[in-house]
Parts: C-alpha cells; sequence; structure tokens
DNA sequence: CTGTTAGCGCGTTCAG
DNA sequence: CTGAACGCGCTAACAG
C-alpha cells in the first residue's frame, strides 16, 4: 500500500500534514484540537490531509509540550484475582470520559516490588490509583511527596495522609458474623489472608471481636487464592469449627470444592462463608453467602478523587463505604 | 517536608540535577544511561544529586527524543474473563525484562471500539498486541500499515498479513469430542459463543465435523460468559442431549450450576465441558472436563513476536500452539 | 484568523 | 572526558 507522505522521510509529524494542506502546523494544530477560530475551507483540507496520511499526533510531544501524559496508573496486587478488574472496569468507566487511559501494572503479590513500579509509572502518568496495595507504611508516607496525586483503594492508614476509598470491611464482617451466631454457630474457623493486606487486617478484626461474645475462634493463615482455600479445609476441620469464614470468596470456593472432595455437605456439616461478591460465588454448588463489595463504585470513587487532585480541586469525598451480607445456600444451622 | 530544588521552580529535570551536581546536562544524562565514559567523582556526584532531588526522567522527553516510549500496548476484550489475565501474565513476566511498561486497553466487549482504542493506543506505544481481537477483518487489515508492530493473539486470519499465534482449537476440540464419543454419546449440545470470535469458529468447526461421525449436534448460542451458560442449559436440555459442550469454561460451570439447581446429576445425567482451564475449573463441583490452553506461553510466544519486530529481526515461529484435553470428573459414560 | 517562534525535557552529535 | 548546541513533535504565546 502506498506511503503517501508530505515530503519528509517515513514519519508522519504534523509538518507533512501541514504541507500536505498548505498551511502551517499552528493550524493543523488547532484545527486537530478542536480550535474554533479557523477559517472553514482550512480546516477541511486539514482533516483530509491528515486522514490521508494517517496522521496520528505522537503521544510523547504532546506530553511534552503539554505537562501531561492524560495517562493514570493502576497498580493490582494480582490480575488473576477476579476481585481486581471489577475496580479498573470502574476506574475505566469514567477514566474514559475523561479521555485518560490506564497504564496497568501487576505488581505480583511482592509487596516489596510495589515502591519502584509506581516509581516507573509516575515517569509515565498525571497520577496513580493503588488498588489493595501491601507496601509498608514507610514506603506509603514516601508517596506523600511526588509531584503526581495518588490515591489509595482499600488501603486506610492513620499516618499517611493519602486520599483514599475502601469499604467498611469491619462493619460488614460483623454483621456476617451475626448471621453465623443467629444460626446457632458458637465455634469459627477463620481462614484468614496477607497479612500484609489492610482487608485481612479490618477482617481478622470484626472477627476476634466476636470471641467477646461468646464465640470461639480459631485462626487459620491462608494465602487468600483458590488453592490456598482448599488446603486450609484440612486444618480447619481438625478443630471443631461448625463454620468457617474465609477472608475472601477465593478461598471459600476453595473451601468448597475441598469440602466435596471429603464428603462433607455444606451447609448440613459446615457453614461456609466467603467476601467480595465475585461473580463465580452466586454460580458455586452451593451458592455462597459472602459479602457484596462495590467494586465498581469505589473504582468510580477513587476516579472521582484522583480527577479532583489532577485539576486542583481537592474536594472531601466519603471514605467508607458500605457492603452488604447476601446470604446465599452455603449457610445454614449449626449440626450441633 | 523540603522540596530540595536545584534553582528553577516546582519541577525537578535533568537541568536541576546537572546544576546541584555542578556539571552539564550532557553529562547527567550519561551517568544516568550508564555511559562508561565519566570521571568517576563526576558520577557520584550526579548520583547523589539525583537521589537528593528525587529525579526521575520524563518518559514524555526521554520518548521525544529518543523516537521509543518502551511501552507496548495490550488490547483485551474483556477483563473480567480469567482466561486474559493470565496471557497477560506471559507478556508482561517477559515484557518485563527487557524494560518495557504494558498499556492495557479492554474493549469492554464491543467490537466496533476496538479500532479506535488501538488507534489511540499507537500513539503512546511502541507496538501493540491485540488478545483475541473481535473486530472485522477489514479493520484488521488496516492494521497492516501502521508504523508499529502489531501482533495477534487467537486470531489467524488467511488474508491479513500480520504475525500471530493461537492455539489449535480444532484439534484440540476434536479430541475432546472424541473423548465424548468413546463413553457413547451420541447426542450432544455445543453451547456456542460469540461468533466474532476466531476461536469459537475454529471450535464450532470442529463440532460439525463430528456431526460427519454420526454425532447429532444441536447448537445453542451463548455470550460466553457465566450466566449466558446457565440460562443456555434450559435450552439445551429440551434437546435429547447426553453431553454440553461448551464453548469455553465460562459457560461451563454456569452449566454446573444450573445443572445443580435443576437436580440433573453431572455427570450421571449430563456430562459437560469447557474450553480454556482457567483454575476455577479444577475447583468446580464436579471439577470440570476442559482442554488446557498455554495462556502463559501463548502470552510469551507473543512477546517474543513483538520484540523481534521492534527490533527489526522478523524471526519466523511456530504460529499454532497444542492445548491439551484434561479429563476430569463431569464428564462420564452416556446414560444411553 | 494565521504564521512564526520559543520552549517542553532529554539524547546525542560535535568541538574542544 | 566534557559541555554547548541542535533536534525530537507538538502546544501556546505572540505578532501580523
Amino acid at each position: 500500500m502506498a506511503r503517501a507522505n508530505g515530503s519528509n522521510s517515513g514519519k508522519v509529524t504534523i509538518q507533512s500534514v501541514a504541507d500536505l494542506a498548505g498551511v502551517s502546523i499552528a493550524t493543523v494544530s488547532r484545527v486537530l484540537s478542536g480550535n474554533e477560530n479557523v477559517r472553514e475551507d482550512f480546516a477541511v483540507k486539514v482533516r483530509e490531509a491528515a486522514l490521508k496520511l494517517h496522521y496520528t499526533p505522537s503521544a510523547s510531544a504532546q506530553g511534552l509540550a503539554k505537562g501531561r501524559s492524560f495517562t493514570v496508573g493502576i497498580l493490582i496486587p494480582d490480575l488473576s484475582n477476579p476481585y481486581f478488574p471489577d475496580v479498573v472496569k470502574g476506574i475505566h468507566n469514567l477514566s474514559t470520559l475523561s479521555n485518560y487511559r490506564l497504564l496497568i501494572a501487576d505488581s505480583d503479590g511482592n509487596p516489596e516490588d510495589e515502591l519502584s513500579i509506581i516509581k516507573d509509572m509516575l515517569r509515565h502518568v498525571d497520577g496513580i490509583i493503588l488498588i489493595s496495595p501491601r507496601m509498608s507504611v514507610n514506603d506509603l508516607k514516601s508517596l506523600e511527596n511526588v509531584a503526581n496525586p495518588v490515591v489509595l483503594i482499600n488501603r486506610m492508614e492513620p499516618g499517611v495522609g493519602l486520599p483514599s476509598v475502601g469499604v467498611d470491611n469491619f462493619s460488614a464482617m460483623s454483621e456476617l458474623i451475626g448471621h453465623l451466631s443467629s444460626l446457632g454457630h458458637k465455634q469459627i474457623a477463620f481462614l484468614s489472608g496477607p497479612k500484609e493486606s489492610w482487608q485481612q487486617r479490618e477482617r481478622s478484626r470484626a472477627v476476634l471481636h466476636a470471641s467477646n461474645f461468646g464465640i470461639i475462634v480459631e485462626e487459620v493463615p491462608t494465602g487468600g487464592n483458590i488453592s490456598a482455600g482448599a488446603r486450609a479445609l484440612d486444618i480447619a476441620m481438625a478443630s471443631k469449627a461448625t463454620a468457617a469464614i474465609c477472608f475472601n470468596d477465593l478461598v471459600a470456593l476453595g473451601v468448597l470444592s475441598r469440602a466435596a472432595e471429603l464428603g462433607i455437605r455444606v451447609p448440613e456439616d459446615l457453614s461456609v462463608t466467603g467476601f467480595d461478591d465475585i461473580e463465580f460465588s452466586s454460580f458455586s454448588n452451593p451458592p455462597l453467602t459472602t459479602i457484596r463489595s462495590p467494586q465498581v463504585a469505589l473504582g468510580e470513587a477513587a476516579w472521582r478523587i484522583l480527577e479532583g487532585e489532577l485539576s486542583g480541586k481537592r474536594g472531601n469525598h466519603q471514605p467508607l463505604m458500605v457492603a452488604e451480607v447476601v446470604i446465599r445456600n452455603s449457610t445454614g444451622k449449626s449440626p450441633r
């Protein structure tokens, strides 16, 4: 296919378009950026030329000239956890409207790598959203002084002056335990998640709180994913627990799977609960009692904050969003 | 916290570092890009200054000056399908080694949006990988002439001159049908996926092929996700099918869920198969017979091709990768 | 309304 | 081995 070019060699720049249209680069720039004050026939010529040459402005050059890249970075602990893509969807929904692109990085579960990944991202983007970051408080604090805005999702740290949104894990988890308690459960196993996770700490707090009310809790640490959940069940069953409260849906799904293998009936022999309400949880066998966390809304809220910071307006926001208990068939009356 | 600055106002540039270190910006550039030929004491001063000022080179400026952004774009039809993140992991594994970042975009299942998203990405990146693109052949062809390399995953189109890798859907699906056939199944329902999907077309081809061998096939179209699978089962059961071959694991998981609701036993009453072998499939109840597609390897292969194109070497590659049948407990002898 | 021009921050010759 | 100077492609004053 023919490489139609203004005059220069190979790459088509704003100059090529200007040449072909017979105007100056300034006019091209105006037309393409939607500036009104251009004679209509010039504008037409420019648009035609741009189309013909397949001209697309260089993002680097625009970024350099304007001082903004119109790109925001997102850091995710683990892309393969279905929870996170939903949050990203929320961000994406709104950021697209403002003509922003998303630079997504995955820290692959290594809290130590997060900071360097962020530092690198910062060079490319106008702002950053960190989803459930697991990095140390110190690293987090060091982000207070970077040039571009940083917004946190699901990480509220008292000493850290970074805007953030998150779900009210504590209340939701307390409510869930209440549900179990009303079903007569007195001994439960808590299959906990990664300790670097703020959500884990909050959920754990609620669970421990329950022991004040006569409920016996045994904690079984897990990695927070499906296979970890499956492995943890064997340990949990060694206790007298009649219910397994899982850190998240992935762990719960693993438990369900292992229970089926072992011939443990859910919920007759054992009640199981998750957290997050990822899509799979309503299609498991049995469907999972869990907590619906507003992933999409969380992403949208984070975007609004970030956009505010980007445009200088630092609005105030509701940091904690409510999550509601969803009762399905994986929980039932205590067998004893 | 104090904003230590060389002399200028606010942002710290290479000039700030040069000033503080008492050298020229050229020297700073050399040191920071690992150039050997610099007096050691200068180098030390520069590094100290950079550290002290928290200097990070602007990606836009570097990109403009070097003509490369060291960013590659990835287009995904749907972030929430667990299949795709695994492919991304594969790309990420290798691209990180070469110091490339990933710009990820989600077309949200709209084939018509893909082209414009790609066009926009092209301005930012040095190359693009399209995962299971659903855009029209014409749109695809228009990508042959863009300045930067484009690599396809899971989309082999005869007339399109773009390098690509994919799994051998046809052979794997044929093998799977053979498995079912050997279990005595003669009537199967094919719960198909989105028709824009190349994988769908290939898998469908294998299924139709089976009708040559005395197997009666009824196709039930689905959207390719869990809830669609659940809905489709009701329709599929209207036929006399003893087995449901599903477009992918998501559909199969939906079927499993709905079957449990309806009291249809799997595999006693109905055999169910998936495709992809996402992690959930080995933890479903019952575990799913499916086809293991090498997601990560696919991503890695695509990266190798892209990296080759980026450095001018256009190596040849093996376009089709094998996928193997994984037999679990969702398939069994035909009830009749 | 249009063209000229001065940066944006950095890499890279090219003299010294 | 070092620094001055130019150019990357584009936007945004500033003149005309």
